[in-house]
This record gives structure tokens, C-alpha cells and sequence, in this order.
DNA sequence: GCTCGTCCCATCGACTGTCGATGGGAGCAT
DNA sequence: ATGCTCCCATCGACAGTCGATGGGACGAGC
């Protein structure tokens, strides 16, 4: 069990690239806060630790612009959890942004590929 | 004349991006802020936009780490400038982050390219 | 029936990094 | 002499993330 896994933790993300996440996240399905943590760091293989003390004001934040809905509910678990959803305002803005982000990654790739 | 050239404008990079980009463009030869923020415009095709704003602190912060050098000079129109340079460790540093950045952007990728 | 671990919510304060606005000086062309 | 481009730099505002912190409710084991 004590895997290599766990090795030195701690790995911020390109600050700006949450909410793109958090999206692409409620993209697959309704979840709630703890989940959404979750599945970040499972699908990014333990890269991406993102702390609820960054999702929750994030989540704030795109509730504020209409782009997820939340509704309370029961977990799996039996325990009450706040479930998010996508609104189509989000689902356009979850495009627009992937755009702009490959757009830009793109344009740092040409620098730091540059001879 | 009024091409579709100049655009929207106004395209934020990435924060936490900016010494990378720095680092790299510094790794081709000495160049002094104005011509660097020029480098950066060009090579991404004018995605990149670096205020000089943007540019002087993290200059400083460079300098007080210890990863780039400044000396006075004479620029090729004949002004002014101050010439960074790259130092050894300055050349570990963007190795490092290169890799950190590209561990990132992968972890990124596998997120958004999720089922 | 208690206790403890896990799940799930949320806020606050500190800090870092970027940007817009601003200011100035020195060369060169008209 | 006027003004344009080059090149320096700082300051104040602001957004976004993180660490620490606190709490409530379920389920398992004693």
C-alpha cells in the first residue's frame, strides 16, 4: 500500500485555470464541492490538489454568474451535500474558455519552443 | 488597411507564467525589458501582451533570486538600457520550471480531455 | 450509547502576482 | 523646437489561491 503516491504533495495550479476545471468538472455530471475535489485529483493522477479553500469561493463565484446552479441533496454517503450543475450559460462558457486557454497555451508553447 | 490584424487586444497570460516566459526569452541572449516584452509579442504573434508594468517587478524578482544579472549599456539605438543576462542558476531555474510547467499543463490536459 | 473517523459545508486573513495609470529622460527626425 | 519612439520605473487597485480554522452529521466499533 504505501505507494510512491503520495510523494511530495503540494502542486499549485496555473492560477486562472480553476474555474475551466470546476467546469469541465459538472461537465460529466451534477456533483458537489468535495466530489468536484475528488475527481480532479483522481483524473489528474494526484497532480492537481485543489484545497476546498479554493473551490468554495471559485463555486461562489460561477454561481454568482449563472453558470452553475446548486441545489441541496443527499450524498451517496447518506449525508447532505450540496449538488452543481452546469446551466447552458455555463456549458458556453466552459467552451469559450477551453478556447481561450489553448489559445494561450499555444502562444507560450511558440515562445518556449522559440530558437 | 484596417485589418483583422490588431484584434480585440488585451490577452492576459497565464499569472505565475510570466518568469518562465522571462527565463526563456533571456536564455537566447541578453536583452533589456522593452525588447524583451518585443520578443514576447512577436514570437506568440501578438497573443502575448506584457505591460512593462508586468514586466519591471518581475525583472526585480529575477534579480533578487539570483537567476538573471543587469548591467548598463548602450541599446542599438544607441539609448539607455539595461541588459538582463541569464545566470547559471538563472539556466537551472527555467529547466525546472520548464518541467513543472509541462507537468501542469499535462495534468491539465487530462481533466479536460475527460470523459 | 459513546467516540471517533470520514464526509461535507464554509469563512477569514495573508499573500502573491498582474494590470492600468502615471511620470520622466534621452535620441532622432522634421 | 516639437514631437515621436525608445527605455526606465513606481504606485495603487484588484483578483485569485492557500493555510488555518470551525462545525455538523452519519456510520462503525467498542
Amino acid at each position: 500500500m504505501g505507494r510512491a503516491a503520495d510523494r511530495d504533495a503540494s502542486l499549485e495550479l496555473l492560477p486562472g485555470t480553476l474555474d475551466l476545471l470546476i467546469l469541465k468538472t459538472l461537465a460529466v455530471g451534477a456533483e458537489h464541492g468535495y466530489g468536484i475535489a475528488q475527481r480532479l485529483k483522481a483524473l489528474s493522477e494526484d497532480v492537481l490538489q485543489v484545497g476546498e479553500s479554493s473551490l468554495y469561493p471559485a463555486l461562489q463565484r460561477l454561481l454568482l454568474k449563472g453558470w452553475v446552479k446548486a441545489e441541496w441533496g443527499a450524498s451517496e454517503n447518506n449525508r447532505r451535500a450540496r449538488y452543481y450543475t452546469l446551466t447552458a450559460a455555463g456549458r458556453k462558457q466552459l467552451t469559450a474558455e477551453r478556447e481561450e486557454f489553448d489559445r494561450l497555451i499555444l502562444a507560450i508553447h511558440k515562445v518556449l519552443n522559440a530558437t
